[in-house]
RNA sequence: GCCCGGAUAGCUCAGUUGGUAGAGCAGCGGAUUGAAAAUCCGCGUGUCGGCGGUUCAAUUCCGUCUCCGGGCA
């Protein structure tokens, strides 16, 4: 790789952002190489231990060659989310850090800050979705308070089932809760914050051919063994590929139309990741790689 | 060679009883405070295969050519 250690800190924290597949993870290897950082993720999906292949989580040997921390650590059953991983960060913070990856929700609390809103309760959880089927969206908007109802997006089932579970387990709004939000654990002012914006084509070739490496790393495998517990709405069960390969296990569809199922739809998640790149991280540095 | 179908958006197709056309997917733009690789919102001008003819007007009707299916030889 050739990009130019030289300008960023030794000292800060470092953070690189970047779309699937663009090479974050080997700058990130260089940093900690040069500095002596342990490496610590910042993508949603690489935190599940079932997913080493198909999420694309740093080799073993990447791993021998530097200290990796929220890798892989993450049981299929195991509630995670935003505020889990943010604590755990926060944990790892007394050494040198680079924290990577692609999740733009996860910088985003880091560096800007996350209301301390308890969790939810797996009955209200169940109930909110049971409601959401049986009643629809609008049955769920009409329980909240004013504030809340104007500021979310209320075309959006997930974030008005969000707002209704946070009003219903803690009896307090969604907006209030926010509006208290606490000062960030990083704010942009004392870290190096890098972020990754290769050319789209470049990328989504580089998308088509990893899929391949995958499928020959034994990302199929990998499927196979999730498959006896498969359950589609889980968390773990959204990473790319992963419900493509089981519909090619269940002999629905061929090998090469679920890795085209695939690449396509990394590369519409890379593009919502450019968006909120470009609109959320305008104060970041970008930075080009190849 | 003859007969019958097709040819319309990047792809698969619908449609216009003649007044220049619209769905799905793809693509593009946007949102994003604990499921975020999630979830959601917005965006459709394209020689309607080519060339002639009829008509005030043709993508639509007629002729012809080209290409792609299928059938008969």
């Amino acid at each position: 790789m050739g990009f130019d250690l030289k300008p960023i800190s030794t000292e800060a924290p470092v953070l690189i952002a970047g779309p699937t597949a663009s090479g974050k993870s080997a700058l990130a290897l260089e940093l900690a190489a040069r500095d002596g950082r342990v490496i610590v993720n910042a993508d949603a999906l690489q935190v599940y231990d079932c997913w080493r292949v198909l999420s694309a989580r740093p080799s073993v040997a990447d791993e021998a060659a530097a200290e990796h921390a929220l890798y892989g650590h993450v049981g299929r059953d195991q509630a995670y989310s935003v505020g889990h991983w943010l604590r755990e960060v926060q944990a790892l913070l007394d050494r040198p850090v680079v924290i990577v990856g692609g999740t733009g929700l996860y910088f985003m609390a880091l560096t800007e800050g996350l209301s301390e809103i308890p969790a939810t309760p797996v009955a209200v959880r169940a109930l909110a979705d049971r409601r959401l089927a049986a009643e629809g969206i609008a049955a769920l908007l009409a329980e909240l308070d004013a504030v809340t109802a104007a500021r979310i997006d209320r075309l959006n089932p997930a974030r008005v089932q969000r707002a209704w579970e946070v009003q219903a387990s803690t009896g307090r709004g969604l907006a209030s809760w926010q509006d208290a939000t606490g000062p960030a654990v990083l704010p942009l002012s004392g870290v190096e914050a890098l972020v990754i914006r290769p050319d789209v084509a470049w990328l989504d070739a580089r998308i088509a051919r990893r899929f391949e490496i995958m499928l020959a790393e034994g990302a199929l495998d990998e499927v196979r063994a999730a498959l006896p517990d498969w359950q589609p709405a889980q968390a773990w069960a959204k990473a790319i590929g992963a419900p493509e390969l089981v519909a090619h296990l269940r002999g629905e569809i061929s090998l090469a139309e679920a890795a085209e199922a695939a690449t396509l739809a990394s590369r519409q998640y890379a593009k919502r990741q450019r968006t909120w790149f470009r609109s959320r991280m305008k104060a970041w540095r970008e930075i080009t790689l190849p």
